[in-house]
Parts: C-alpha cells; structure tokens; sequence
DNA sequence: CATCTAAATTGCGAAAATTGCAAGTTTCTA
DNA sequence: TAGAAACTTGCAATTTTCGCAATTTAGATG
C-alpha cells in the first residue's frame, strides 16, 4: 500500500476517467493504465471497473473514498512531521500561493512579513490543489490564492478561516500589433489548460459571456501565467492575465487592455489558514499582519468588498 | 510514503538495529541499510539517528511511533478492504494459525467448522506478529496460536477476547540411534531462530533450565516446526516438538521422548478475536463451535485449567 | 448496420531502481 | 589497542517503470 496508489485510485474516482486521471497524476496515459493494473495485482483484486469504456471504480471501491481520502491526507502529514521532527525548522513561517500569485501579491507580503518579524519566511507556488493539500498537512501556515469575487470555490469547508487581501482582474492583453486581429471575429489566444484555476475561470466565467459569433482560436496553452504573459507579448495572441501583472507593460504601451471589447472578470485574492492548529506566532501574524496588508494600489481591496475577516464559506463537494 | 516504510521504520524501532531490522523485513543488511536512506532521501529528512553504531531513530521520530503504527495498521486494513470489497468473498470464515499449528490443531477447527456450518472456510499459516496483523486489519475472524499457561504473551490487549481451546507440550525427542547421544553432555540439537515464537520459548523457557553441564550444539535450524521434525526424523538431532505432532512417530518407534532427561514446556492452545467488530455468525461459531471444540485425545485441555472463556490478558509491551 | 472516435491496452526499448554479494569503514568493547 | 559488531560502498544482475507507437475495444453517429 502506497500513498502513490491511494492517489492514483482517488483520481481515476475524481476524474472519472484514467485518460484524465493520467494526466492529473503527470503520467502518459498508457504508464498510468499499467500502474493502476499494479496496483490491482499487489492488492488481489480488481479495484476498476473496466465493463464500461470510461473505467471507473468498482461499486464497492467508491465506498471507500472517505478513508482513503483520509489516509491519503493522514499520510501526506506523517511524511511532514517525520521531515520536520528531526531538522526543526521551527523558526520559519511558511506559505503557499497559486503560481500565478507567486509574482503579483507574493513579493508584498513577504516584505510586510519581513519587515515587522524577524524570522524567515519560506514560499512555496503550486496549483490551486497541491496548496490545499500543503495547507491540510501541516506543511505551511497560510496560503492565498485568487478566488471568484463572493464565494464558494470548491474545497474550502469550515474548517478554513478566510481573509480578503485584495482584488485583482483577469483582463484581455494583446500585443498593440494584434489590435485589428483582437477585435475581428476569429481572435488568437493564448489559453490555459481546464485542469488549472485560471482555466476554469476562463472556461465557466469568461467563454460564456463571449458574443455568440466571436470565436477563439487556441494558439498556445499554458498552465503557467508567466508563460503566457510572455506569449502575449510576443504578440501570440490575446490573454487573459491579472491586471496587476500586466499594469507596467500595459502603460508603456508593451500590451494593449481589450477588456471594452472582451469580458474580464474580477477576482478576489485571500489568505487562508486552518482554523484548528494555530500556533501564537502565526495566529500574530494572520491578525496583524494580513488582515491590513498594503498591496499596491491595482491590488487594492475592492471599497464595496468589505476586508476583514469573512465567515467560512459553505462546504462544497468537489 | 509507503506502508512499507513505514513497516520498515517500526523494525528498526522495534528492533533497536539496522542489521536486526533488516532480518525481520527479510532483506540482507547492506539492502536495508539503502533502503532506509531511499526513505531519507524521498522525505528529504533525517530519520535515523546515526551518531551511535547500533543506529536508532531520531528521538522526535520517535515520538511519532503511535501514530505510525496506527496508520501502518489502517493502511493494512485498507488494502483488504480494497481486495474484498468488489469480490465479496462474503460467505467464508476465516482463521490464520501459526506455522505450528496449522499440521495438529487446524485440520480438527476445520473440521469442526464445516461439520456444523455450510460455509466454506479458509485457514492460513503464519509467524505469531504476523497472525496478529491479521486479525487486527480485519482479514481473518480469528486466531489460534501457541500460548504459555498462565498469561501474558507479548502483545494481548485488552482489545482480545481469548479462549482456550486445548493444551499441548513441547518435549524434547530423536532418532533412536542418537540415544546415546542425546544423554551424552554434548547434545546434537535442531534449533528454532530466536525471532520465531517457539524459539522464544525455547530460549526463554526450556534453555535456562538445561543442567549446567549439558551443551546443545546446534546441528541445523529452522523456523519451521515441521521441518524440524523432518529433521529429528532423519537422525539429525534432538527437536524440541509439539508432542501432538510426535506421538505418532513416538508410537511407532520412530522417534522416542527425551522428556525424563531434558526439560518440557507446557503450552495453550487458545484462540483470539477482536472484542470489537463481530458479525452475528462469527459470534455463533466463536460461541458455539470453538467453547466446546472436541480435539484429538493429546490436545485436550489440562484438567487443572479451566475451560471455556478466559479474562483478556494483562496489556503488554513488546 | 457501417463507421468513426475516444479510451484503454500491448509491444518494445531505454532508463532507473532494487538487491545480493563481497569488500571496506567506523564505532564500540574488552 | 586489538577485535568484533554494525554499518557503508562498489559492482553486477535483475526487476520495475516509463514513454512512444501501434493496436484493440466500447460507445456514439449517421
């Protein structure tokens, strides 16, 4: 029994398909076929129902779900506390961001946090599921991520505390040499992958509201906003990238904003943190540190969203 | 992180040495060794404490060692979960014994089971740590095992409801030619390994009381109570033998008993479950069939003890 | 019913991991 | 200060794991 199986097996579950489940598990599709058939002969029996085209998992196996989704959580903790039992790293506070925060809103708090503490600060980026997972092991102290504006993003149940840092907005950039293209009926763009936040805030918030004849033609993928950031400005094609990453290019004249012609949408930037498992320091630090951080000014709170702290929001399946 | 890392780390605990460990994992000791640092290594951590030369864990490792062996028991039970829950092997009872047990005890259990119950049944053998994982993980619905009279083998909590099925001695016999031998000071002896349950008793109880002057010089050893008796059969030396597996041979003037001149050692046969989840038809058998289970004339319960259920044991560390 | 397509499996060669054996090192112990 | 026990390293053989390409299979479509 691994974690690396425990994994596989909630992902062809979460994914509903190995083709996907490969993909969310970073393997070719034929290696994950073979590695979920290893894990069936090492326990002794069949786990996937493959009767049926997209495989999922046996009846019996989904019941199981729960513990394994505890196990799986309860061993991604053991790994960090055996890591840090022996080598304190004690002093250290440490948070994670999505990739796509790591360059906007990183840099500011790690200066609000260097400026007022004197110990170290570890940052770590990763996607919006790999942060939750580091934030239920223990691993870090808080995270922050975008979210939409309001509320309920999958995942965040009462066990998390939330708090508003700031607002940001996914606009529409191109390259100035791109104008006439961007405003024409068939546009370049520069999209992001469905797996990753970013993608899915384009996909279920921002394609919907395209006009019905305008039509995107997917010129480079990338998970990574800085990819794309890059792309855009090699004139690829039309992005959808944080205003705060692209307010310097945009005013010397690098990148042009389409958001007149093109729907942006707005996004919201918080920190979370377990509610339970709160150490003095980090609880100082999440009270009078984040709660009235000062972010530069196109990452200002919103003044019709009230900052401070919020309630949790609803618990959500995913 | 794997189970098997996990596994690994309790035997080093338990074991109190790498090379030790390494035994009771079944690797030989230069493998184990990079086995253990692969485990470093992939938690990118320092787990063993390697200043002092019988290498032990890191104290705050240590620490951990509850939660570690309750999740090495959880992923056990996992994973027969996972091997049960599509393939319901649903009707059948099941019952591991040790090694010893399965050639004299089992067969009469089995019997007894399938006289009065149309359900099929599946026995299997193993080492005494081993039968215990089993029944712990949910996998077998009880144990029987070779006890001392009295009490309190290593291991039984209070989480066990015993009972005492029958009793057996461990005498001392050979070939006839080696007679002479046998009553000679230098005794040609077949050994069990001391990390094997009848090792320990040999060592623990029948060794100390050997006459000063007398030396067992062990000829061959094995883990295997079977292969021992292939072995006294054969003229190797004297074993040390359940007599129910023996009175046969002894009878047939195959082996003889040595029992007057070198020391016995009494032993129970009882059975365990888990006081906690039982199914009604294991309860009826438990009750029904095992209280009053009719064994072979040699394995009789001793008339001073008395039958029937018997207080769980004094909780015990290893 | 034929055809097409998405999804899963299989063949194969290369790279990486694992292990045992033999030969050192290091650290206790007497 | 030997000697021994306990651990580490070198090396070669074996096994696993993986990606790519080709093939098969189950549903969907016309």
């Amino acid at each position: 029994m691994r974690l690396e199986w425990i994994e596989d097996i909630l992902a062809v579950l979460d994914c509903g398909s190995l083709a996907r489940a490969a993909h969310k598990r970073s393997l070719t599709q034929p290696a994950f076929t073979r590695r979920v058939r290893l894990i069936e002969d090492s326990i002794g029996a069949e786990i996937f129902d493959r009767r049926r085209k997209p495989v999922t998992l046996m009846a019996g196996v989904e019941t199981l779900a729960p513990e394994l989704r505890d196990l799986s959580l309860r061993l991604r903790k053991m790994r960090y506390r055996l890591k840090t039992a022996s080598s304190q790293t004690g002093g250290a506070l440490s948070f994670a961001c999505q990739h796509a925060i790591t360059t906007t809103v990183s840099p500011w708090i790690v200066r609000a946090l260097t400026d007022r503490n004197d110990a170290s600060v570890r940052v770590q980026s990763s996607n919006q599921d790999e942060c939750m997972m580091l934030l239920l092991s223990g691993e870090v102290d808080f995270v922050v991520m975008y979210t939409l504006p309001g509320a309920q993003t999958a995942l965040f149940t009462l066990a998390f505390e939330a708090l508003i840092l700031g607002s940001d907005t996914l606009i529409p950039v191109c390259a100035p040499a791109l104008r006439h293209l961007a405003l024409s009926n068939q546009i370049p763009g520069i999209s992001y992958p469905s797996d990753v936040f970013l993608g899915q805030i384009f996909d279920r918030d921002i394609a919907p509201r395209l006009k019905a004849d305008v039509n995107i033609a997917t010129k480079a993928e990338t998970a990574l906003t800085l990819a794309a950031y890059e792309f855009a400005l090699g004139g690829i094609g039309v992005a959808w990238l944080p205003r705060s990453l692209v307010s310097d290019s945009i005013a010397k004249g690098l990148l042009i904003s389409l958001e007149d012609q093109l729907p942006a949408q707005a996004l919201e930037i918080r920190a979370f943190r377990l509610v339970e498992a709160q150490n003095m320091r980090s609880d100082a630090i999440w009270h009078d540190i984040l709660t009235d951080i000062e972010l530069p000014a196109d990452l200002k709170r919103l003044p019709d969203v009230p900052a401070g702290r919020v309630e949790p929001v609803e618990r959500a399946e995913k």
